[in-house]
Order: C-alpha cells, then sequence, then structure tokens
DNA sequence: AAGTGTTTGAAATGTACGTTTGAATCTAAC
DNA sequence: GTTAGATTCAAACGTACATTTCAAACACTT
C-alpha cells in the first residue's frame, strides 16, 4: 500500500521534471524510472501507457488548478460590476501559485507542461482541454468580453489566442530566460516575478485599440 | 546535376513540410525520403545527417529573410527621426510575406518551422539565432527601446521575449486557430491576415505603461 | 505461519529509428 | 564506346524505444 503510492508519486515526479525539461515525446520511459529508482515495468504496471502517465502528470495540476479558476471566474461573474481587464487576468496568479504546494517548483512545472502539451502533440491537448474544461473556459471568455465591450467576439478569440502563446512560449523557456535576464540585468526573477510581468502585458495587447488598417 | 539539384530541392520541399506540421524530431527521413520519392540513404548521401538537413531546411528562408530585415532595420536607425513602434513591428511584414517566393506558402511554413526550432530541440536555435544573426537583433532591439524611451531595457527585454512567444505560437497551431475561426465567426483568414491582426496586440503589450506593483 | 492478491524485478519481444555499405546505375567527357 | 566520377538503390547495422512476460518478493488477512 505505502509501496504503491510511493512507486506512482516517485515515477510521477521524474515524469513531471523531464517532462517538463524535454517534451514528453524526446523523454523515455528508461530516463523517468531510472530517475524515479524504480523498474521500468512500473509505469505500464501503474499507469497502463507512457500516454496515460502523461495524462496523469497533468491532471494532477489540472485538477487542482481548475476548479479553483472556476470558482473565482463564477465569483467575478455573479458581482455584476465592470471588471478591470487586468483584474480578470490577476485571478489566475494565485491558484498557479498554490501549484508550488502540490510540489517544490509546482508553478513553473506545470506551465511548462501545458507549453510541452500544446507544441508536442498536435492538438490533443487542445481537444482535452476544452472536452474537460470547456464550461470554466468559457466563463473566462465572457469575464474578457465584458471587460472589453468595444472589441468583436472574433478578435477577442484571435488575442487570446496570441495570450496562451505568450504564457506557454514563455514557460518553455522559463530557464534559459531567467538565465539570460541574470547573466545580462542582474535580475533574479522568480516565477511569480514572470507572471506579474506578463499581466500588464497581456493586458494592454489584449485591449489594444482596433485600427482601421494600414 | 540536374538530377541531383532535383533530388535535394524535393528533400528539402518535404522536409520542411513534415518539419513544420509535426516537428523536426517526431519526423523521422523514411517520412521524408517517402514523401520526396526519393531514396532513403540520399539524405545522408546529400546533406551528412538528419541535423544538418534541418539546418539547410531554416538556411533557405533566414537567407532570404535576415539580410532583408536587416536593410530595412538600418534604414530606420539611420532616419534618425522617432519611429513609431508599430512601425517598427510592421518592417516584419513585407520581407515575411515575401518568403511566399521562395514556396506556395513559405511564410506560414517558416513561422512554423520557428515556432518548431524553440520549442523542439533545447536551446539550439536560440544559439544559432545569436551567433548567426546578433547583429540584426541588436538593431531590432535598439528601435525598439529608441520608439519605448520609458522603458528599462530589461522590461523590453522580456516583452520581446513575450512576444516571440506569440508569434510562435500562433503559427505553430495556425492551422488549427483558422479552422477554429471558420467555425465559429465564419471568418477566412490567411497568413497576412494573421500577422496584421498580431501587430497591434504586439505593439499594445510592448508598450504597455509599467504598473507599480499592485 | 499459510495463503492470497499486489507489486516489483530482470529479461525478452517487436518495432522504428539514423546511419552505413557496396553494388548498380546514371552522366558526361574523351 | 569506354571510362571515371557522381548519384541512386536495396539491404543491413546497431541502437533505443514502449511494451509484455513471468517468476520473485512483498503486504496483509486469517
Amino acid at each position: 500500500m505505502t509501496s504503491k503510492q510511493n512507486t506512482q508519486q516517485k515515477i510521477l515526479d521524474a515524469a513531471e521534471r523531464l517532462f517538463a525539461e524535454t517534451g514528453f515525446s524526446a523523454t523515455s520511459l528508461r530516463q523517468i524510472t531510472s530517475m524515479a529508482e524504480v523498474n521500468l515495468a512500473s509505469v505500464n504496471y501503474h499507469f497502463g501507457s507512457k500516454k496515460e502517465l502523461i495524462q496523469a502528470v497533468l491532471q494532477r495540476y489540472l485538477s487542482l488548478l481548475m476548479p479553483r479558476l472556476d470558482q473565482e471566474f463564477t465569483r467575478l461573474l455573479a458581482s455584476q460590476q465592470h471588471n478591470e481587464l487586468s483584474n480578470v487576468l490577476s485571478v489566475f496568479v494565485i491558484p498557479l501559485l498554490e501549484l508550488n504546494k502540490i510540489q517544490n517548483r509546482g508553478t513553473t512545472l506545470f506551465l511548462q507542461l501545458l507549453g510541452r502539451g500544446y507544441t508536442d502533440v498536435q492538438g490533443h491537448l487542445r481537444w482535452f482541454f476544452n472536452h474537460h474544461y470547456g464550461r470554466t473556459l468559457d466563463k473566462f471568455v465572457l469575464l474578457v468580453q465584458q471587460s472589453c465591450p468595444a472589441l468583436p467576439a472574433s478578435e477577442i478569440f484571435w488575442r487570446l489566442h496570441f495570450s496562451l502563446g505568450t504564457i506557454v512560449f514563455t514557460m518553455a523557456s522559463n530557464e534559459a530566460l531567467k538565465d539570460i535576464a541574470a547573466a545580462d540585468f542582474n535580475e533574479i526573477v522568480e516565477i511569480d516575478g514572470v507572471i506579474k510581468r506578463l499581466i500588464p502585458y497581456l493586458a494592454a495587447g489584449i485591449a489594444a485599440p482596433i485600427t482601421t488598417t494600414n
């Protein structure tokens, strides 16, 4: 019993680290099991397959994050007052940082995994996401629309995807960016620093005025 | 002679399509050579290795794009007048769209490859880029700094990388996004449409006012 | 302490990959 | 028409991978 929990946990911990660092397909089960110090066959025993291991790794974070976000979105929607866009975006900060409770660098790891999931395997994550958390995402889109009544829905669609790209890419190359910032600007930036830098950037981009061609 | 040219070209054409669609490491030489209708060994014969093939695919576009960009940056820097940020960013549009002269969907393919290169193989592309085109990039950063004199250099660094993420991610999922936009909003968007939508978003994000914590 | 179901271990299976090889074929000059 | 070099071809090589297998070790109930 305790040993089963232990093995599963060790596999999840090693897998998420390696997945985040090098991507899903580039990480082999042999790397994972040797880092976790468990037998190679235990992945297939406990999770069935590599694909299911990937889902389990993501689910550990999503099952904690998404209900929290849903709750916040619902609260804001119910408040019946105009919400500034940057406040809507700021809703993400605390739930994201709470992922550090799951593991040491949980927030960073999760966001990197998110990035990997969107670029590694074509479209799978997007489908999975919409299928499982579509309702929550709809609430978020609604909040953004209320914050930017001047923007047509299609423009918001594009800009939210632009924003997703910023987040996903930034987190995928997070370590490299932090190193460069440290070397070039003597800046020590942690994950919450990056998130706080992102908010004004994203808010300004999403709410940008529509230009009449050029 | 003509057959050699032909084989190399066929390999490059097939490789860039598959690389853009599924990524570098996920694309096998066997897929490439069977799509190109050439022998498996011809990749190693003509290019040496898979790694060198990847470089050749990227170089075909970069060697055309980067000198054009450098020329534009130099021109703007020499003009000695204040350049609006969105004008600086617009400099990319024409050279990028000219990549369509190399091949049918050249612009889209190149931007997808760029995205793959940044997420697929850890850091390699970034190094390659800085090493070969560092001077050109420096000119661009300088132009952005001149356009946004209120922003500290470190903030510009972060925001330019945020922007790179937007571009790279958008292009990597370009096909999916176009499909969704067509289905949900009856919008037919081509690559130049996406680029033109990107400019105001990026310009607003990069130039966003700095908020004094929150 | 025996027995039962769960978990681990070492080894093997089959597949796919990048690359190499050496003979066969083509190309072009003499 | 022969020859020399460039290109193509089918086959094989060695490696790494996910997954399977089945016996050994373990945990827990009785």
